[in-house]
This record gives structure tokens, sequence and C-alpha cells, in this order.
DNA sequence: CTCTGGATTAGCT
DNA sequence: GCTAATCCAGAGC
């Protein structure tokens, strides 16, 4: 962009970028540690709703007990054989949404579930956002972003100001899967350690 | 602090 | 039928 002067301006630190689709075809364990530290943005009748992601599961398709597409395809799962860079929402336990991010090459099932956001002052949220269920409603996802485009207008992720070190993410037994046998052990979740927003306290 | 039940849908047995 | 990638309220300690 030429200023007044007719040099260029840095602008890259003034308008967050969007994440390419490229981000999303990584391996789904780096993609996961990756989502630390970038902003979740739903745009909901003209406001805009965000969070920094600080906490984040992955689940490994076929061959991840846990994972919703373990053993295949159902009409609920299918948005996670979308290509990286899609949402995969569902709704659970009669009450909750939940949403992924897709992650990888179509037909390759294997997501990250966002457990949690800090929540930004200027955004304009419903409640809480430590916790899958809580973020959702904050942020009005609902079943109606199942499958849509991380790349649109509707809900994306971008750069936010700051990341964490590698020092600085903690790893730990995913949340709920203890009916998943041996995957129910793998250290899959992920998080900003010393966020006052994590969905569990962590252990000292 | 911990434990329990209820909200009630998708998927499996 | 039962359980779940959850959360909340209420009871009891």
């Amino acid at each position: 962009m030429a200023g007044a002067n007719g040099r260029t301006v840095r602008t890259s630190k003034l308008v967050p970028k969007k994440l390419p689709r490229k981000f999303y075809f990584q391996e789904t364990v780096p993609l996961a540690k990756a989502l630390l530290g970038k902003r979740l943005v739903r745009r909901w009748r003209g406001r805009r709703l965000s969070g920094i992601i600080v906490e984040t599961e992955a689940y490994l398709g076929e061959i991840d007990a846990a994972a919703h597409t373990y053993k295949g395809r159902t009409e609920r799962n299918q948005s996670m054989y979308l290509e990286g860079g899609h949402a995969y929402v569902y709704f659970i336990y009669g009450m909750h949404y939940c949403i992924n991010v897709v992650a990888k090459r179509a037909n390759q099932p294997e997501a990250v579930l966002i457990r949690a956001l800090a929540p930004e002052p200027s955004s304009p949220l419903d409640g809480r956002t430590d916790g899958p269920g809580r973020l959702c409603k904050a942020l009005r996802i609902t079943k109606a972003l199942d499958g849509e485009s991380l790349l649109g207008e509707t809900i994306f992720i971008e750069d936010a100001g700051s990341l964490p070190r590698q020092d600085e993410i903690g790893s730990a037994e995913r949340i709920g899967v203890d009916y998943a046998g041996e995957a129910a052990g793998w250290p899959l979740r992920f998080y900003w350690k010393g966020s006052p927003y994590l969905s569990r306290k962590e252990k000292k």
C-alpha cells in the first residue's frame, strides 16, 4: 500500500492476515499446536466475535478410537472428509455444539477440536469461552456452520499479536475419551501454559 | 471442594 | 437400549 509520501506502508502488523489454505494442509498434531495463539473470528449479524485459541485437541481419524471418523463416514462426520481449512461442527449431549478445524487433504478425516479461547475485550461475546461447548455458544457457532470454509467471511482464523513459545505449550491426555482404549492416553491435548482460560485447571 | 442428575441427539449394539 | 470430543445447577461434605 502506498503512503502519502509514496513509500510503502507496512500493514502486516495493523491488518491481521487470514490463514491461507496451505496452513491447514499440515499434519494434524503440528496444526493443533500451530493454532494456539491464533484468532478465531466469527461474523454474526454484522458483529465480529473473536477470541484467541489457547487449547486444542488433535483427532487422528481412522487410527484413533477417540475420533468420530474411527469407524468411517457417517452423516454427522462428513465434513471431516473435506480438505483442510473447513469447519466440522457437531452437536453433542443433546445440548452443545463443538467446532473442529479440518486438517490435511480431502478424504484424510482428521481434525483439531477447539477447546478454549481467551476472549478479547472488544468482542461482544455471550458468555464464557473456556470449554468447547461454551465457546460455540459465545461465538454463535451452530450446526449451520458445519462444512463452512475457513477461507470465507463467515468464520475464519487469522494471525494475532503473539504466539506461545515452544516451552509454553503443554500437552496432556484428551478430555472425555475414556472409552477409547489405548488412544485415550495419547497426549493430544495442547494448551498455552498459564492461560486463565483453559477448560481445566493445570496440574502443578 | 466433589458428586450427581438432567438437558436430549447421533451413532452404535 | 446406552453412551457420548459437555455444561450447569444443586446437594452434600
